[in-house]
DNA sequence: GTAATAAGTTAGATTAAACTAACTAATTTA
DNA sequence: TAAATTAGTTAGTTTAATCTAACTTATTAC
């Protein structure tokens, strides 16, 4: 069994590496607010464990293996979002922090009750995709908000940031999931875009926002 | 905030300690499964945090506040069984391991949401008080089935014992809380005793069993 | 009431996971 | 392309939580 320590370094991998599965130790040490020194010595014990590639001064990979724990730990942080949120009465903007304690659980027959009593989501409150029991993840080609055109009629099906206070924002708001935005005007100064949706006609949302909002066609 | 292997301590503790509030460190480091050394280390560290009262070769005691923080454990422990049981359709069996995991979860929100659900349950599914928002937890005055004598008619309210094994033999013999048992022979030699319950009408319970189902007057 | 046994403590070692300081390699800038 | 900057590594330290070996105190047995 890997540590805490250990599934933490592994989620974050995988959460930032790129399309060639590359991360880099810098970026690994800023997100997970832990020296590089002390990244590069897990690194080397990650790759003893056979869950990452690491050579030095070369980009940091993850193995087969380590992508599919890494998959998995992820799995179990959206499926306990998705439960939180539809079977606790929590909201999208609270979930995030008790996930991030709940996806160490060792029990599988406890996050595959979850998922049965969910109906099997696809899912999590914020759009992202629940990994399923493979391992395998796919996100669909979602569009930026802030990418989007005037008069453009779209969905918000997901949104990037998921931190706190953003969801508090778009609370304030009343955006959420699968509502139907249509944009009005883009301000060309700052990128400010007009957006109705329900019962507001004319909605500035700053570039800043609509960098984090995923939409997909109508 | 407390660590995993504090929190483990305090719980077991007042899991432990007797009429006088009471422990010793070679029954902690029995239960603990770590070693007396350790264990004198830890209770320095904890009586340097007023959780625990520490002497040299005294017995050990929580203090108030240790006693406070070990009921909160294990409320959300009890209360996580119960949710399991009652929300998520596990087994009174299947608990206990996931509860020991659970109920290091910080979150205040989490467990009231839990205990809102469940309706302010008093009991866990093993029949054990679930300890109050203010740390108090009283057990009912129940007697063990082998104190009982021949013809008493009682009824099945806790087990000691809640190993999965324990459980898993109670559920073979169709055995749960709140049934009627009676009492019909008890054999002399080894205490084993016949009992009716249910659709069964002379089921033979060892005295080790016997010693582990608390009950009470019908 | 002493000797044997059990319980508890002290001292020192180990491991995991973090850190800082100092160095080296790679990349960017001018 | 040489200098400056950024990224990454090495070496050594720290803290929490565990251990073993050796010692001391308390309890039990005779
Ligand atoms: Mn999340
Ligand atoms: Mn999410
Ligand atoms: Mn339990
Ligand atoms: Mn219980």
């Amino acid at each position: 069994m890997n540590s805490l320590a250990e599934e933490n370094y592994l989620k974050a991998m995988l959460s930032l590496s790129n399309d060639k599965g590359e991360v880099n130790v810098n970026e690994l040490s800023k997100r997970l607010e832990i020296k590089m020194p002390t990244v590069t010595s897990m690194m080397k014990k990650l790759s003893a464990k056979k869950l990452v590639y690491y050579q030095s001064y070369k980009p940091l990979r993850l193995t087969e293996k380590g992508r599919k724990e890494a998959a998995f730990i992820i799995r179990k942080h959206r499926l306990t979002e998705m439960f939180l949120v539809e079977k606790m009465g929590f909201g999208w903007e609270e979930v995030h922090s008790i996930a991030e304690q709940v996806e160490h659980i060792q029990s599988a027959e406890f996050f595959e009750k979850m998922d049965k009593l969910l109906g099997y989501p696809k899912l999590d409150p914020h759009g992202s995709p629940i990994p399923d029991k493979n391992g395998k993840m796919v996100w669909k080609q979602y569009r930026k908000l802030s990418e989007c055109e005037a008069d453009e009629v779209v969905k918000l099906s997901a949104v990037i940031n998921t931190s706190k206070d953003f969801l508090k924002f778009l609370n304030s708001r009343h955006l959420s999931l699968g509502m139907k935005l249509k944009v009005k005007f883009i301000e060309q100064f700052d990128q400010t875009m007009l957006v109705s949706y329900g019962k507001y006609d004319k909605e500035a949302l700053s570039h800043i926002v609509c960098e984090r909002l995923l939409v997909e066609k109508v």
